[in-house]
RNA sequence: GCACCCGUAGCUCAGUGGAUUAGAGCAUCUGUCUUCGGAACAGAGGGUCGCAAGUUCGAAUCUUGCCGGGUGUACCA
């Protein structure tokens, strides 16, 4: 439609114009451009004359079934429902909103990486949603996808734990509560070690230091220590992982690649973009990358940082995987440092587009009434805590129904998830419970009710046609125009990973089937055969993108509610 | 100080490649009265889109300035 809307006003004008359609209120009708009034002020004529003009050509199309001209010159398109089914059975196939964009190129992303050093918290929420969801829509648009889960599991937090357990825990404790214990000596440790600093003492930090001067040396001790906590730690991970239905490929963490970030530092030293300062810290000046502050990338007693195993990561996956794309799904609060991080990867040659998926901070209201980020200074909760009481809420509701424990476990997640998909990533987002936890109105559940339901009609009386001659489909119009959207959203929302834009479309799909269901009869009453066929027809499709939509977001759709 | 993000209904948020009457959810009020599942549907009230100027035939959307908030700003992870 667009390429014919080009093509008459290149033949009426002699003009080249980008025509786009939109979406109309339905009053108006089902397509809309205003083109005239874009091209008017060129050809200095009056935007409704031209509007007049376009309409009378667009007219001779014998399938669009009403051409209006409306306010200072907009273009309203009407077509017939079952045109509208012809548009989208071109189209239709079982993975109907793929596309092959991205065909032939490697992406890497990466979530949910979690800090090892404290139980999974709801900070790590956002991660592992957003990860995710980029993964799927990368997949989708015929990316391939590498996932890896870079892990926090290198560092300062191991001396800090050894040093905290000696002090503050035991080997009961630890038995009796895990990851938690060690999250509580972390804490703890990281409290004690703030006010000796403080009080410019060093007898603690010392004591930290030296655990990973040991563990560094391959003492025992130290070694047991770390293989111990970190196993325990792992196992929360993945356990917490699991229960988000999200995976990766690969875990390559901290560990792993800072035995690599020697050669990295070397590397920028002979390539001339980093420089080594008198006290022995090495630096990279970014003062050409427009950066006020250089990054640093080995402390002055010669100990690595993040730059230091970020660096040699990006490295490693240039030789291993020849990515044409990295993404880091990790939060607004970095943007500085991985824009650091990028700008050195450019300075040493590096031409892979480096992403930082950023997202707002998990906000929580004070006392009074402002907004700051979640911390757990003030507190976190935690992801089993906050899974656990949405499987709860979810029990609640189903309540004296035949469903499953795996299903209350989707529809939980479905509103956990679904929640941190309502706004952009962007938005800093309020942590309240009966939002996270909403099974109404603009909500997970709502969508996953609206396919079970359907799901179920299906179920029962079967699939129905793809079209039925003689059926007007007028009843389904809606439904038809919004199934044809639907590859749209998909593109738009992989391109700026913006997979809110699926749930706002999963939702608006959702409560279209709503008002459908409310006031049209499918499968009984006073159906005959082809209305029932047809209409199951279109309600097969409906299911299909359903769990084509909610599977982007890592959303499963249960078999009751 | 500087950088990035944000300011839209009582609350939480969409809408920002300019466009026909600014939309949802929650909350409040009213109706459907439960038929293929009501976690639903229909409706009402509620907004000078932070403020001011500019660009434009047209601005919540673009530009500039100001006000307010959040986050960050090399030896932390």
């Amino acid at each position: 439609m667009e390429a014919n809307l080009a093509q008459i006003i290149r033949e009426l004008y002699d003009v080249d114009t980008d025509v786009k359609l939109t979406r109309p209120d339905p009053e108006f009708g089902d397509y809309a451009t205003n083109v005239a009034l874009q091209i008017a002020n060129k050809l200095g004529r009056n935007p409704r004359d031209v509007a007049e003009e376009i309409a009378a050509k667009l007219r001779e199309f014998a399938h669009l079934s009403e051409v209006t001209v409306a306010g200072p010159g907009f273009i309203n398109m009407k077509l017939t429902a079952s045109v509208l089914l012809d548009n989208l059975e071109e189209v239709w196939g079982p993975t109907y909103g793929n596309n092959q964009d991205g065909h032939g190129k490697t992406v890497v992303v990466e979530y949910p990486s979690p800090n090892m050093a404290k139980p999974y918290s709801v900070g790590h929420l956002r991660p592992g949603n957003q990860g995710w969801a980029a993964k799927q829509l990368m997949e989708a648009t015929g990316w391939k996808v590498i996932t890896d889960n870079h892990l926090g599991d290198y560092g300062a937090p191991l001396g800090i734990w050894i040093a905290g357990f000696l002090k503050y825990s035991n080997d009961e404790a630890l038995e009796k509560d895990g990851v938690y214990e060690l999250g509580r000596v972390y804490i703890a440790m990281k409290k004690a070690l703030k006010e000796e600093k403080e009080q410019d003492g060093h007898e603690l930090a010392d004591e930290v230091q030296d655990w990973l001067l040991k563990f560094e040396a391959g003492d025992g001790q130290a070694q047991l220590f770390s293989k111990r906590f970190n196993q325990i730690s792992l196992d929360h991970i993945h356990a917490v992982m699991s229960r988000l239905n999200i995976s990766t490929e690969y875990e390559l963490g901290e560990a792993f690649f800072a035995p690599r970030g020697k050669e990295a530092v070397q590397r920028l030293l002979e390539s001339g973009v980093a420089i080594q300062n008198e006290d022995n810290s090495i630096i990279v000046p970014l003062d050409d990358m427009g950066f006020d502050v250089p990054l640093l990338v080995q402390k002055s007693n010669g100990a690595a940082l993040y730059a230091t195993s970020d660096l040699a990561t990006i490295l490693y996956r240039e030789s291993e995987w020849h990515p044409d794309k990295v993404i880091y799904a990790v939060g607004a609060e970095q943007q500085f440092y991985f824009a650091q991080l990028f700008a050195m990867a450019k300075k040493l040659g590096i031409g892979t587009e480096l992403i930082h998926l950023w997202f707002g901070t998990i906000d929580q209201v004070n006392e009074d009434g402002s907004r700051e980020k979640m911390s757990s200074r003030k507190g976190v909760i935690l992801m089993e805590e906050l899974l656990n009481q949405a499987e709860a809420k979810a029990h609640q509701v189903v309540e004296g129904r035949d469903v499953s424990e795996d299903d209350v476990k989707k529809i939980a997640l479905g509103a956990v998830k679904f929640s941190d998909f309502t706004s952009d990533r962007r938005t800093n987002i309020l942590f309240d419970w009966d939002n996270i936890f909403a099974l109404t109105g603009f909500s997970g559940p709502y969508v996953q009710y609206a396919a079970v339901r359907l799901n179920k009609i299906v179920k029962e009386y079967g699939q129905g046609s793809a079209r039925v001659e003689g059926y007007d489909y007028e009843a389904e119009k809606a439904i038809i125009a919004k199934l044809l959207d639907y590859p749209s959203v998909v593109t738009l929302a992989a391109r700026d990973l913006e997979p809110h834009r699926i749930a706002n479309y999963l939702y608006e799909l959702a409560r279209d089937m709503n008002r459908y269901y409310e006031s049209t009869q499918i499968a009984t009453g006073e159906v005959n055969d082809d209305e029932k066929a047809a209409r199951l027809g279109i309600l097969s499709k409906v299911s299909q993108v359903f769990d084509h939509g909610l599977n982007l977001l890592g959303i499963q759709v249960p078999s009751q509610m």
